[in-house]
DNA sequence: TATTCTCTCATACGAACGTTTGAATTGTAA
DNA sequence: TTACAATTCAAACGTTCGTATGAGAGAATA
């Protein structure tokens, strides 16, 4: 058990509370008593509430971000042809199954603020993803187009929004109570992470 | 131009205001002035700030489940065979178009609300869902399973969920400034619409 | 040991919040 | 007009919030 600083048990708690009870449940009192520390901790250390949340996000984007590129990398390394659509697919949703997987439920937690995000537009959050990962979007856009030539770019583009809409929806839903049945909450995770690239593929390929 | 009451004036005014700052971006003393009314009338009219969101989100939603319900009571009547696959999607979806058309842009304000309240797990809106609507929810599973005989019924279970995920997020984006084009926000609307419709479609049919 | 720097802590400040209260105003029915 | 109910209003209450401050603890350096 490796003791963790001040400034990470800090991160830890907001990601965890703001999973939990959302960006306007919580406070940086009820934060630093989490965190077991001070309520001008906080402040020492981050400088205000708002650069806090940043560095929580920012920190875990980049994560899932590079293993998104990675994946991609190497799907695209070698040949010249378009890639297998399904790969495409997988390289950019399986990330978040991975990380959730990871790092002591904090990719898990992770998956619920960046829903919230999304929905609340956090102005931070969209200028992050349209300055630092606007390229990576990009190119899995443009990939997922070679692979379907056969569909209309303004379509590939519609549903490609389409499904990381449907990816974000599922991602604010682990941890809800809509989960009945009696599997683990991996396996839930896992069965639940291939769905979606089904019916992602699914929905991007040709039918007759 | 009717004159409009207090109450309705503080219904209007949550509903804009919420859908352009969030949740947690509003105060009763904002929405107050805006209603051009005084503090103490939400607390008269409400009771108090929650029981006001709560009214709000359930006038909207008791239209938008009826023009549902309607208009898949319209396919069902009459003949017993299965539906059209791309006929139950249009009646789950299309409402959120056609109350965006009514209400004075208030149809358009509420998706945005609804967008939210779904990213915030509002435990009013999951109770509301699973107690006034999910009648008619299963009603459109079941529907849909019965128009897809080729997919598992877990498969399509699944699958709904994704499309209802797709919907609130794309909901969530109208007003944001994704759009780039020189469309009118009706039309972009009624794109978004029929694109998304296209898309569910293509999720939900065999291909081979 | 003395000094310096990093960090933690208790405490205080002003602002904003939801809610309450009682008086003033308006509308309504006798 | 009078009486009574419904509504509006200004003002105040207690709480909680984010932030700032300065004292002090602890480790590192000299």
């Amino acid at each position: 058990m490796t003791v963790l600083s001040t400034k990470e048990r800090i991160l830890n708690t907001t990601e965890k509370l703001i999973s939990e009870k959302g960006f306007s449940g919580i406070s940086l009192r009820t934060i630093s008593t989490h965190a077991k520390t001070n309520l001008a901790a906080v402040n020492y250390h981050f400088g205000n509430k708002e650069k806090l949340i940043e560095m929580m996000l920012e920190r875990r984007l980049d994560t899932l971000f590079e293993l998104r590129v990675n994946l991609l990398d190497e799907l695209e390394s070698g040949s010249s042809k378009p890639c297998n659509l399904k790969h495409i697919l997988k390289a950019f949703i399986a990330p978040a199954l991975t990380m959730s997987n990871d790092y002591h439920q904090g990719g898990k937690r992770f998956m619920l603020v960046l829903a919230r995000a999304y929905a609340e537009k956090s102005e931070f959050l969209h200028s992050l993803l349209s300055k630092r990962y606007a390229d990576i979007i990009k190119r899995f856009a443009q990939s997922i187009q070679r692979a379907t030539p056969y569909l209309d770019e303004n379509v590939v583009f519609w549903r490609f929004h389409f499904i990381m809409g449907s990816l974000i929806y599922v991602m604010a839903d682990f941890g809800a109570s809509t989960k009945t049945s009696d599997m683990s909450e991996s396996d839930y995770f896992n069965l639940c992470c291939n769905e979606l690239i089904e019916f992602a593929l699914a929905s991007l390929t040709q039918s007759k």
